[in-house]
DNA sequence: GCTAGACTGGACCAGAAGGTCCAAACTTTG
DNA sequence: CAAAGTTTGGACCTTCTGGTCCAGTCTAGC
């Protein structure tokens, strides 16, 4: 739904259109969604109104979705490919460190898409249930390899995966959360590795990493 | 700084005040800064214009302000005594217990002070500062109660309480963002049990809850 | 090279937002 | 009770914002 994009794109249109969520991503980021206007976006990006409504005739609430299925793309891309195989501890770590070198070399901080969720319900649920949906889709990962490392026996049979993923990835967005307000990484790096113990914890007591 | 608050305050005065604050508080907890006008305030208090800025003359940034300490001193509230004395562990399960209830029967999801500090760095960054005070004073709370933990041997000496109260206070509002994203109370449970158990790694092997 | 359709520029609009101002009503206090 | 100061109402202003419209330009395909 909400899925009526323009009509054709030409390879020039796409560009575009690829060019003006880019530009948009990174100020709405900066600012906020309440805080960017679409006169900034049409500054930002050397572009007419009338283009921002011609590749998004559903006005700011799309183009705020595109932005936040690129975000979305933009921090799946820096997890991999540790985010699709968390089946080992090693993994876990490798993926802890990619987490850590994608948010700490970045000019601004919090996470792109916990931000906007936050923003959004308020003002406009139904686009904020839709971008909630790729944080489920993120945390899904991290379930998903939790799920797997029971059935391996890397957690005790009596470990609830759903649960640990959940706390997982609200430790995550905690420490981005505490990250931008900081202006620190710390928070981050505190939260995961907090986590990362808690996740140990549901280990059998053989195991060790 | 920005305390130059009405000249002076008869009792009708100060009651008109709080009844402003506690209002638009809830207005902004449900909508968001960006998506609360003046306007809605003065229709939700039956005020005037005039008076929200005889109150706070300092225009729609210092109501926000007087919010955020309102609503910090609400959730300090709703984790006494516990929050003061977190000295024990039977004072963490209690803790963790006072958040569940008190987040778990809001109307509205999502941490009071979190959100406002997520959506005004963006806007005002001056302004988020103040407000991330309040959340430095939370976790303080937090990393008071580790450091006398750690001093009484309930903690490993080689334990770092700053570090690990960040990644407690990361879950919380983690949690709290996760809940206010899926409507559901399950995230902060699932957070701040993780955030426990990872305290729990942090005791003398020869102690045990 | 011509036509249909995509692309672009920018003027324009209606409404909302934050904020100002002044005059009236009420309280306090000497 | 009268003056000084606080409190209140609401009209008004300016700026900004999302959104519309139309007229021109470019591009692809026949």
């Amino acid at each position: 739904m909400t899925t009526a994009t323009a009509p054709r794109l030409t390879a020039k249109g796409a560009a575009t259109r690829a060019r003006i969520v880019a530009a948009a991503a990174d100020l709405v980021l900066a600012r906020g969604v309440g805080g960017t206007s679409l006169d900034d976006v049409r500054a930002g990006t050397l572009t007419s109104k009338s283009q921002l409504f011609h590749y998004f005739p559903g006005g700011k609430t799309e183009l705020v979705m595109a932005i936040a299925a690129y975000q979305f793309e933009r921090v799946l891309q820096a997890q991999r490919p540790y985010l699709e195989s968390l089946d080992t501890w090693a993994a876990w770590d490798g993926w802890r460190d990619a987490l850590l070198a994608h948010y700490g070399s970045q000019p601004h901080w919090g996470c792109p898409v916990g931000t906007l969720v936050s923003e959004l319900t308020g003002t406009d649920p139904v686009a904020a249930a839709q971008v909630a949906g790729h944080l489920d889709s993120w945390c899904g990962h991290l379930r998903d390899g939790l799920r797997r490392m029971r059935d391996s026996g890397l957690l005790r049979p009596d470990a609830d995966p759903d649960r640990l993923a959940l706390a997982v990835f609200a430790s995550v967005q905690g420490g981005l959360l505490l990250t931008q307000a900081t202006r620190s990484i710390e928070p981050l790096s505190a939260a995961l590795d907090a986590a990362l113990t808690a996740l140990h914890a549901a280990a059998p007591v053989t195991t060790r990493s």
